[in-house]
DNA sequence: TGGTTAATTAACCATATGGTTAATTACAGC
DNA sequence: GCTGTAATTAACCATATGGTTAATTAACCA
């Protein structure tokens, strides 16, 4: 799947890749720094496999210092991930606005709704 | 990894998917309505198990209506992955501000800072 | 009872993912 | 030119994922 929106979920759908980027919220951070929290639950290796699973999605860059890969976050996958998700919410809330004048439709009752069990449906 | 944010991610990591989340945001719809799109892509088995992800996400809810499963959008979980991606931006911006405030720490310069080429840091 | 439609399950396959250990690259400092 | 540290690559393994076809369940209809 290489469309950005679903590597960029992907990258996201690990909790050791959102501990990363969590981490890197607060300030850029090399390779051992961003590892020092996960090494006593996996390898090195293992993270530097993670860190190239979100610098792929474009949510870290990389940078380099000698011997050191100082990495930072980069919010704009983020961006866009989150606006699909704003977009879903949005057809769900008007689907809901759809559905009220619908009701408002079937039940003309125009005086005072003088309570009602509710069961408007079925 | 069965923590809520990462079902919920890996849920959404799949195009297919989203377009079928897109879908029920815009209504209910049973199996058949949903997998319409995809038909010509793929079977129905695989839209069945793709809905499994989403149910097992929470993303979905699957009732039931003679032999047809009518399916329904729940943004729970949504929401939930969106907060952490705005906790997460939250943080950045932070340590952006935590940066500035760094800066001028160091260049007290209190009179009308007269221009300057940038280039702060390096 | 038998046929049709909706949907799922079973069995299987290829590839992706997440991890390992061991080897390798790249740089700093003496 | 060695030695130590930072980080990656290579080779490998187990399990998860995404798909298939064929069979099955469940409900309606007549």
């Amino acid at each position: 799947m290489p469309d950005a929106l679903s590597q960029t979920f992907a990258a996201l759908s690990d909790p050791t890749r959102r501990a990363m980027l969590a981490r890197l919220s607060r300030g850029e951070a090399n390779v051992t720094e961003l590892a020092r929290p996960f090494l006593h639950e996996m390898s090195l290796p293992a993270v530097t496999k993670h860190l190239k699973v979100l610098e792929k999605a474009g949510l870290v860059v990389k940078g380099r210092d000698a011997q050191w890969r100082p990495c930072r976050l980069n919010v704009a996958p983020l961006n866009e991930a989150e606006s699909w998700m704003e977009e879903c919410r949005r057809g769900w809330e008007e689907s809901f606005d759809r559905l009220d004048a619908y009701l408002k439709t079937l039940q003309p009752k125009p005086r005072g709704t003088p309570d009602g069990e509710g069961e408007a449906g079925k």
